[in-house]
This record gives structure tokens, C-alpha cells and sequence, in this order.
DNA sequence: AACGGATGTTCCAATGAGCGGAACACTACT
DNA sequence: AGTAGTGTTCCGCTCATTGGAACATCCGTT
């Protein structure tokens, strides 16, 4: 009895557990109760009711009335010193609001990061369509703007590399078919920019532009709205003044 | 020799270890070398040495080329789950944007953490002055406008208790007199709004505003300027249109 | 108010994850 | 090439950690 870590699937140190644990709460799971982080991180209650108390004491996890557990001030404060939130989010923040000030459309920014689009910000406000998207998310590169536009300035290795795999179809407008995709991604790459007609969300497109230092698009900028809203040719330009803005921000740091 | 935890001030717990050494970053050493995180955690060098590794494969530490270490993506965007980020910055970023575009000076959120101000979100650009503040980072409560706010609508209790301790002095013009800081505090109830004159970074003014529910100040929002552009009357009319409009989006969350 | 199911907390003998000093390796500078 | 600084690996030993079980609390229903 004890202490063999005999739980199928739940890491053996302790700190891989406590990354489990915070690894538990989502988008769509913000708040869990004690039972809950027990069984999606498949520790014991005991170990997960030890673990989590650890991190509420160093303010990783916070408790509220409710008794659910949530991230912790202290996690995002000390999360705000990463490279992506500092120097990129940081830097691009006005610019931003300035492309949200003259649209009143959704404004993303997103790295490349695990194959993957992730959201750096997103500006939108309550009048603004849904996107999916929220600053520390990911979603698909194929589907979105901004990841079509991350794609499309990669290797040709890369981009093979991730056409190999199954492409996740998020609308029935989606674009899953490799060869298209590919073709797709030749005449964004010629255009300069990347758009999207409800293949993440339905009614909705998007422009979006890379942010390129060196060759390589560093970031990607977009717009999303509804399909009635979108016009392209002005959205080209406003995006690629700010991506331009955004890069001489980022050339500036030394 | 070994393995006895002998090393005084390091955390024992493997756990608070981690915490201990993401604990080592800060505004002013964004990149740490292994020896670094050593000295500065008290960890023995192999010890430290495991633990970072830990926190790297989990995505919480990033080494750069330059070997350094950073925080990691995944911390950052797990953080962004904190309710700071993904209740109260999210929802008042649109009017921040609106804001900075309105007034063309530095923006600041701020809510109150463990005595003291923490900034939520901060939006300037290069032309704007240079604040101190930033995202995740923490100010004394009086000599910044969102922190005078902040404390001007604690309980009496609080406000006793925060000015027991002595009051840092940060510029030469930084309120340190409690009587002093006292009668700025009703008086700052009495109009609505803060102000501060250089008491926190030279040639530097505020206005600040509180965000209330509930006749708490959940929030404070501020505007800092240089003191030849503080232009109070029009600043507080459009802090407090902004600080309604945000509150009237942190009601419409139910 | 009583009850019961769900959720959470505490305890402890046993054990293996983690310990840190020492040896070794690598890097950068002179 | 030499040296100082930085980083990595190893290993016998120990104590931080283990999880099942007993116990406690909470909350919704009757």
C-alpha cells in the first residue's frame, strides 16, 4: 500500500504532475472542482488534492466560493515575461488598437507555435462576430487567416510535412483536400495575403498578412468578420500598413 | 552527503521548487543562465538543473541559443485562463483600444493584488512616456494614480493598515506622509478621480478612475501623461465614460 | 430537519523520486 | 594552450511523497 505510483497514465514526478494539473483547465473548462482535476489528470484525489494545494499556495491556482479551483493572478502575471506576450504582444498592442479603431471588425495576431496558429491577442468587442480565437488558444493552421497565412510562409518541408497528416475539417467549407490546400497556400503566397471564406466559422472570412523579418513571417495579422462586412481590398491595405508598422516596432528593440 | 535537502532557503517540496525557480523572472531578468536561476533560487546547481529540464520539456521554460532560459509559451498561454486576463482584460481591452486611440497617451488597467497595484493591461506606443508599469507587473498603491484609486475605495480598515507601513518614496514627490496620503485618499473620493504629480516617474502625471460594482472599485483605469499634456477635465470626462463602458460589459457577462 | 450521494480532507507505513557533492564536459575569452 | 565560468552526469542514500482508507463536509432533495 503506498507509495507506488500505480496510476495508469499519470506522470511520475511531481513536477510533471503539477503541469498536468494546471494542463487541465481550458477554454472551455476554466473553473474544475477538486474531482474534476482528479480525474482528467488522472492522479488519485489524494495526490491531486496535495498537489493542487501546493499550487494554490504559490499562486498557480486560486479557490473561489464556488469551490472551483482557477488559474492563479501569479501563473499569468509571471506568464506576461514570455518572449510572445513581452516582446511581440507588447510591441504590437497600439497598432492593434488602431486597426481595431478603423475597422470595428475582429483583430488576431498569431505565432506558429506546435504546428499550430496560436493567438497572441484578439480585439473585439461584444459587436464583433465569434471567432474561436482567444489570446493563448490555438486553432488549426488550415481553416484560419492567420494560420493559412503562418503555412504559407513556411518551408516547403514544412508545408508537406503538414499536409501529410489529416486535415481537421471545422465547416463543411473547410479546405481538407491537400492538393487544394496547396494550391491555396501558392496563391497566398503570390498575392501576399491569405483569406478565408467560413472555414472555421460559418458566415464569417478573413484577411490576414504575414509580419516578415528576414524572409520569414515572424507573425501573422488578420481581420475577421462576417462575409457581409468583408471587404477585402480595403482590409488589404489598412493590414498591410499595420503589419509594416508592427515590423519596424519589432526592428527597433536593439 | 546526499540526498539530504540542505541547502538554506530553498523550498523543500519538489513543487515549490518549480515555483521557486519560475519565481526568478522578472521585468528585469526576462533571460536567466542555469548558474543564474541557481544563485537566485538557492537551488544547488544539479538540482536546479532538473528542475529547469522539467519545466522545459512541459513548455514552461524555453533556452534560447543563447542558452538562456525563458519563460515558455505554454505557461503564458495557460495563464491567460486567469480570471485578471480572461474576464477583465478581454472584456475592457476594446475600450482601451478606444482609449488610446481618443487620448494618444499610455492606458493602464490595474486591479489590487496582495496591497499592491497590478497591471492588467498597459497600451502606449513608442511616442508615449515610459510608466514603470506593464502587463503582470506590480506599483505601490500610492504614488500611481490606478493605485491611489484602488486604495481611496478600500474599507477604512485597509486603508489604516496600508499606510502602518512605510510608504516607499519612489521620486522625490511621492506622498510618504500617511496624514498626508490620508487626506489625498477622501479627497480623491470626494471628486471621483485621482491625480498624481510626479510621484511615480519624473515629469509624469495620471488621472485615474475606478471601475465599481457594487460600491467596490473592482478595477482602475488610468491615463499617464507627460505633465505639459495632462489635460484633467477632458481626461476625467472621457476615463469615466470608458470606466462605465467597461463595467457595463463586466455585468453583461451573466 | 433528515438523509444520502457527491465532494473534499486527513492520516500513515512504505518506498522510490529526488537529493547534492563530485567528477566530468563544454564554452568563451585571453 | 590555458583558464575561468558555465553546464551536465552520476550514484549511494534519504526523506518527500505515495494512495488507499477512514473520516469530514457540503449540497440538493424529500
Amino acid at each position: 500500500m503506498s507509495p507506488a505510483r500505480t496510476t495508469a497514465g499519470a506522470p511520475i514526478s511531481s513536477i510533471g504532475r503539477a503541469i498536468a494539473v494546471l494542463g487541465c483547465f481550458n477554454e472551455r473548462r476554466r473553473a474544475l472542482t477538486l474531482s474534476e482535476i482528479s480525474k482528467k489528470s488522472l492522479l488519485p484525489m489524494s495526490s491531486t488534492h496535495r498537489v493542487v494545494a501546493e499550487l494554490v499556495t504559490g499562486g498557480f491556482l486560486v479557490r473561489g466560493s464556488d469551490r472551483k479551483y482557477r488559474i492563479g493572478t501569479r501563473m499569468w502575471s509571471i506568464g506576461q515575461l514570455a518572449p510572445v506576450s513581452d516582446q511581440l504582444r507588447h510591441r504590437a498592442l497600439p497598432t492593434l488598437a488602431r486597426l481595431y479603431e478603423e475597422t470595428g471588425e475582429n483583430i488576431t495576431l498569431a505565432v506558429l507555435d506546435r504546428g499550430q496558429a496560436l493567438y497572441v491577442d484578439r480585439l473585439g468587442g461584444e459587436r464583433s462576430v465569434h471567432t474561436g480565437a482567444r489570446a493563448g488558444g490555438h486553432l488549426p493552421l488550415h481553416t484560419t487567416g492567420v494560420g493559412k497565412v503562418l503555412l504559407a510562409w513556411q518551408t516547403p518541408a514544412a508545408i508537406e510535412k503538414y499536409l501529410e497528416r489529416p486535415l481537421e475539417r471545422t465547416t463543411p467549407y473547410s479546405i481538407v483536400d491537400p492538393v487544394k490546400l496547396k494550391k491555396e497556400l501558392d496563391e497566398t503566397r503570390e498575392r501576399g495575403y491569405a483569406l478565408t471564406r467560413q472555414e472555421s466559422t460559418a458566415g464569417n472570412g478573413s484577411v490576414a498578412v504575414p509580419i516578415l523579418r528576414g524572409g520569414r513571417a515572424v507573425a501573422a495579422l488578420g481581420v475577421v468578420a462576417h462575409l457581409t462586412h468583408l471587404d477585402i481590398p480595403r482590409l488589404v491595405e489598412v493590414l498591410q500598413a499595420a503589419s509594416e508598422s508592427i515590423r519596424h516596432e519589432l526592428e527597433n528593440e536593439h
